[in-house]
DNA sequence: CGGCCCCTTGAAGACTATCAAGACTTGTGG
DNA sequence: CCACAAGTCTTGATAGTCTTCAAGGGGCCG
């Protein structure tokens, strides 16, 4: 269950000027694959956008058995919780640029801007909307209709045509959809045998008949 | 999959004072066993606090698959969405006596109540945490410590003692726990013939062994 | 070119679902 | 208060999906 050893190496700050509202605020720093961003348990002094790269939130079992509740794509955020302490680890999935505000900076300005206040809430409530979906998908859907809805739900945020790129592991996938790495394979090449997809590379996605991959969801 | 027809009946106001910050903010309201509260795609009115009997919050898949993606016990707040319209639906478990604050006026008061605004963001972070743990029993634990889980978590929102009420049916269970009625049914029969827990009925269990209930946790 | 990951594929087995029937509970009406 | 009916829960037999165990293929980097 306990996949690729992570690598501890990560996270190096340095100041970097970008283009938005919350960049003045934090500080862009960086992970490299596998890198560990926090880990559960740790005090939750930072809140996260991602810039680029891709980051995956795990939680582990007392005999290391492993969910990913979610991964985080350019433009997300991330960590955004109410509480002290991270219920969570964040990594790397693959090298990432990461803008990190200090939650004080939040907190602090929140005080002052309603709006702000209002759009941390709206950002919590949009996770806990994606983490209600995830578990009709957990609960409820079988391999095919699991892997149909993560690829529709991939290319609807990265996708700029029907090319998708994966940039994380089969094993990240299985734990994410709650299925083996064996299942997620086979589950693939079943797709691709059916036409639905084209797998030009592991990493990469073609989709090849969308309207059925939407029946396929289930 | 669909279970007991709903009970259309629900909901009719009285106001009745009751004691704590959030009370004079809204009007008590009832629900009758299975009668709907609000359902998915409803404009979110209205954020609930339940005051007696218990609530499912439920999502469908087209195909009508349920899921349960939550109980809530008295002292308990559900519905307290940063969206516009509600993701989920809700439904009385048992007959209930709810709270419900219109939406406006939470948000008039969190407009110069900081603390209040904190607390909205603070709630539904607790709720998402919550929805990340259910994502670890439904990705990766099987049915025992499905189950046990979940008497553990319900005997620690409502136990006094040991004795543990169930307001729900199996089939609210079952579809909570991502198994089927009759998986629910045979794991109660199994726990209760390991000596771990007993079911003086059904809608009631005594937990014997708590620490084994813990190891079967996973 | 060789080694190491990562991914894919195959065969057998386990756990849970499905199908089916019976027992118990609860509520209603005579 | 009893009898019936409907809903709920339990139990059994069988089937199916996914997991487990095992091995081989492919790509990337030193």
């Amino acid at each position: 269950m306990l996949p690729q050893a992570t690598n501890p190496a990560s996270a190096h700050a340095m100041t970097v000027p970008v283009g938005d509202a919350w960049t003045p605020l934090g500080v862009v720093t960086t992970a490299s694959r596998n890198g560990e961003i926090f880990a559960e348990g740790d005090l939750a002094a930072r809140v996260y956008k991602v810039m680029s790269g891709a980051v995956r939130i795990t939680k582990l079992l007392a005999d290391g058995r492993r969910v990913v509740t979610g991964f985080h794509l350019p433009g997300e955020f991330f960590a955004l919780e109410a509480g002290e302490v991270h219920r969570f680890s964040a990594e790397a999935v693959a090298d990432c640029q990461l803008l990190a505000i200090p939650r004080k900076t939040i907190l602090a300005r929140a005080m002052q801007d309603h709006a702000l206040s209002q759009q941390l809430w709206s950002i919590t409530g949009a996770s806990l909307d994606r983490a209600q979906e995830h578990m009709m998908l957990l609960g409820r859907k079988n391999a095919v209709e699991r892997l149909a809805t993560f690829l529709l739900d991939m290319a609807a945020r990265t996708g700029t045509d029907d090319r998708v790129p994966l940039p994380m592991s089969r094993q990240d996938i299985a734990d994410f959809l709650g299925l083996t790495i064996e299942t997620v394979s086979r589950t693939f090449t079943q797709l691709e045998r059916d036409g639905v997809i084209a797998l030009p590379s592991a990493r990469e996605v073609t989709l090849k008949n969308r309207r059925r991959l939407l029946q396929l969801e289930g």
